[in-house]
DNA sequence: GTAAAAAATGAACATTGTTCACAAAAAATT
DNA sequence: AATTTTTTGTGAACAATGTTCATTTTTTAC
């Protein structure tokens, strides 16, 4: 019921070094050490963490990963890529995140409505412990004027994907257009709810409001849906 | 029904210099003169409509007032003061627009529903037009550490307020906290699925499908109070 | 062991926000 | 009217930053 029970907290830091690549072409052209490479990462990550995406300069993060100044750009080309890098695992992160709750409430046998719930509830508490990180995602994408590479896009989509997946079994959506407007109007909404909340860190409403909030509109679309299906049957 | 009955299009450009005063109290201290103030300003909400929020460049804003760049710093302190007087002034217009919005749909004699419709299309109307500055709006006040002073604070307010005032006309919502999150959830979904469209600059999906969506979680919103106070009746 | 290729370096450059000693202008005072 | 005082305007100078690139160092290939 509380959003707390269904996550795993797992440090953005120390995320995904699993096939050892996120910009899957380039991004840092050839062969340069990974660990290296890793290091760079991780410290940029917890400058993210600690002062935000302003936070983010070349010649700390040089200093704190052992490495030059002129290193950072042979390795990133430069700090928006870098920074892409770090909101690529984030996605990524998230991603894993929502893709097993999803999971997990099918096999419990949870209702669609559940299933929505549980997915919120996954990305309120991700967003409540990694506030910083997922704000310098969110703010990053708002700056950019070109579009981003399409690894990029690719990890933006996926995280849609689950949503549309869990709001597919509700029932009543029949066409593909509508039920995508569904998924997206009930995933835009928990997101605008949340990142009004993250906005000011958590600071004007106790969580318990901000989950309440998110209980209001996932119930009410679900009902709404529901409606719509009994229409269909009983007329 | 269309989004674009309701607005209108006032250009945040030629806004509020009606008292002369945004940030009530010093602000650029003393008794500059507000025909350069208003030009500078001017300037830079050219420029932040042109490239974004990036784009507010000192040497240039002062290039196109016609004054020196120290002279910027004697006016508002700071690049930031003299964003948040721009913001002042976007909240000014929105909350405007809202406003008289929402007085519209009473003297019409509308529904609870249909006046938060209202609201909603006046919001993603002004958004749609004015997204640059908009936009802009939100990536300050994200980017902030510290808090914003409190005319600022109450400009955002009064916005929300106004959602607060439509929903407090719903039926079944009784309690001071409960229509408190009733309309921070409502308010915060649209504000959601809006960002999300204006974050791609509204290129993902057509400007109709987003309004689909807002009348999706209006709806059903709207209907789930509607039948909260029905039961309230009926048993 | 030497030559070629790759990677690392950090000084140098360009662009920014911001400050401040000074100059110009305006207002007040005599 | 002249002079002092206050206010406002100026732009050179500073510090912080992203980025480049000629050079050096290291690694690889032969």
């Amino acid at each position: 019921m509380a959003p707390n029970e269904i996550t795993t907290p797992t440090l953005v830091a120390d995320l995904t070094p699993q096939n050892g690549g996120q910009s899957p072409k380039s991004a840092g052209r050839k062969g340069f050490d990974p660990q290296v490479r890793e290091h760079v990462i991780k410290a940029a990550t917890r400058a993210i963490e600690a002062k935000g995406l302003d936070g983010l300069k070349a010649r700390p993060i040089a200093a704190r990963a052992g490495i030059s100044v002129g290193s950072i750009y042979n390795l990133f080309g430069d700090l928006d890529e870098l920074t892409r890098i770090i909101n690529g695992r984030t996605y990524d992160a998230l991603y894993e995140i929502e893709r097993t709750a999803l999971e997990r409430a099918r096999e419990a046998g949870k209702s669609p409505r559940e299933q929505m719930m549980d997915l919120a509830a996954a990305y309120l508490d991700f967003v409540e412990t990694h506030q910083a990180i997922w704000l310098a995602a969110l703010t990053f994408n708002r700056n950019q004027t070109e579009l981003p590479p399409q690894w990029y896009l690719d990890k933006e989509q996926a995280l849609f994907r689950i949503i549309e997946d869990a709001i597919a079994t509700f029932p009543g959506a029949a066409e593909i257009e509508a039920r995508q407007n569904n998924a997206r109007a009930l995933w835009a909404s928990i997101h605008g709810i949340v990142t009004v909340a993250v906005a000011d860190g958590f600071l004007m409403q106790p969580i318990a409001n901000v989950w309440t909030q998110i209980q209001i509109i996932v119930n009410a679309v679900a009902e709404s849906l529901e409606g719509k299906a009994d229409e269909k049957h009983s007329i």
